[in-house]
DNA sequence: TGTAAACCCCGTCATCGCTG
DNA sequence: CAGCGATGACGGGGTTTACA
């Protein structure tokens, strides 16, 4: 249950309070009357609406297929997406946080890439690490294992600048026949995770504690099996190569939904979180105005013993 | 200690809604 | 209208927990 401690309530001036919930956050509560709220638990009138529109506008909704879309749309329509939930409740209650439109970067990011420069691509190893590609060139890697900046290591390609037509796009890291890992980067060059650190180049940040190294080299020979390289369109002509494309294109596609999953996801945990936080302050809400009411009603009518 | 149930996390698919 | 991000649903795999 939710503990309060700390509450010193005083007519006139808002009081905090702390409240402790279940999961063991701490909640500031200031104040105790506020305005009528919104509340947090939103019917599933919405739903209902969604589909109404759904069927009015679609003039052609005569066959059964159609009819059975509309029935499993009917069931599995869904609520309003928990960022606007969110946002409307923030903008209601001060004390609530919003979630940002764009990145936010409290949790479920690799922590070392969040304290660095943004990065524009982020990609994650068979082993777990994280490499951020930024703009300019910069390669950030880390470990999502060690803590704060130790795990980070930043390197900087020389010539990063916009790849030539028909050059190599980053997919995904894969595993070399010899064990390294490899990664590919725009311009045609290749992030080799060396087996041993005292390889590695001068042009690299130093690595720490066990951290793996990484060069920079340039694509030697065969690409590592499951590694799709990107071609230039305008190359494309025979139908393996189109197959290849459309492999291709279905990778990025799950790679980027795999993202925005894990992203969704942990909004999802925060949105619950904040309405998690939003049931502890109303209960202490309620509990403070039922105490009010009664001290009220003992004022009014004292008692006559 | 084995096992079933509950729970959690993740990847994928289908779909919606927005945007250029 | 195509493309894309967001998200609900689903299923698989791992972990935890209660119980015989």
């Amino acid at each position: 249950m939710v503990s309060v401690a700390g509450s010193g309530t005083g007519r006139g001036s808002p009081a905090v309070t702390l409240v402790q919930l279940p999961s063991g956050q701490t909640v500031h509560v200031q104040g105790v009357i506020q305005t009528p709220q919104p509340s947090v638990i939103h019917s599933p009138q919405i739903q209902t609406v969604q589909v109404a529109t759904i069927a009015e506008t679609d003039e052609s909704a005569e066959t059964e297929g159609v009819i059975d879309s509309h029935k499993r749309r009917e069931i599995l329509s869904r609520r309003p997406s928990y960022r606007k939930i969110l946002n409307e409740l923030s903008s209601d209650v001060p004390g609530v946080p919003k979630i940002e439109e764009e990145k936010s970067e409290e949790e479920g990011t690799p922590p070392n890439i969040a304290t660095m420069a943004v990065p524009t691509s982020i990609y994650q190893t068979s082993t777990g690490q994280y490499i951020a590609i930024a703009q300019g060139g910069t390669i950030q890697i880390s470990n999502p294992g060690s803590d704060g900046v130790q795990g980070l290591q930043a390197l900087t390609m020389t010539n990063s600048g916009a790849p030539p037509p028909g050059a190599t796009i980053v997919q995904y890291a894969a595993q070399s026949a010899d064990g390294t890992q490899q990664f590919f980067v725009p311009g045609s060059q290749v992030v080799v995770q060396d087996e041993e650190t005292e390889l590695a180049p001068s042009h690299m940040a130093a690595a720490t504690g066990d951290m793996p190294t990484y060069q920079i080299r340039a694509p030697t020979t065969a690409l590592p099996q499951g590694v799709v390289m990107a071609a230039s369109p305008g190359s494309l002509h025979s139908p393996q190569q189109l197959a290849e494309e459309a492999t291709r294109k279905r990778e990025l596609r799950l790679m980027k939904n795999r993202e925005a999953a894990k992203e969704c996801r942990r909004r999802k945990k925060e949105y619950v979180k904040c309405l998690e936080s939003r049931v502890a302050v109303l209960e202490v809400q309620n509990k403070k105005l039922i105490e009010e009411l009664e001290t009220l009603k003992d004022i009014c009518s004292p008692k006559t013993d």
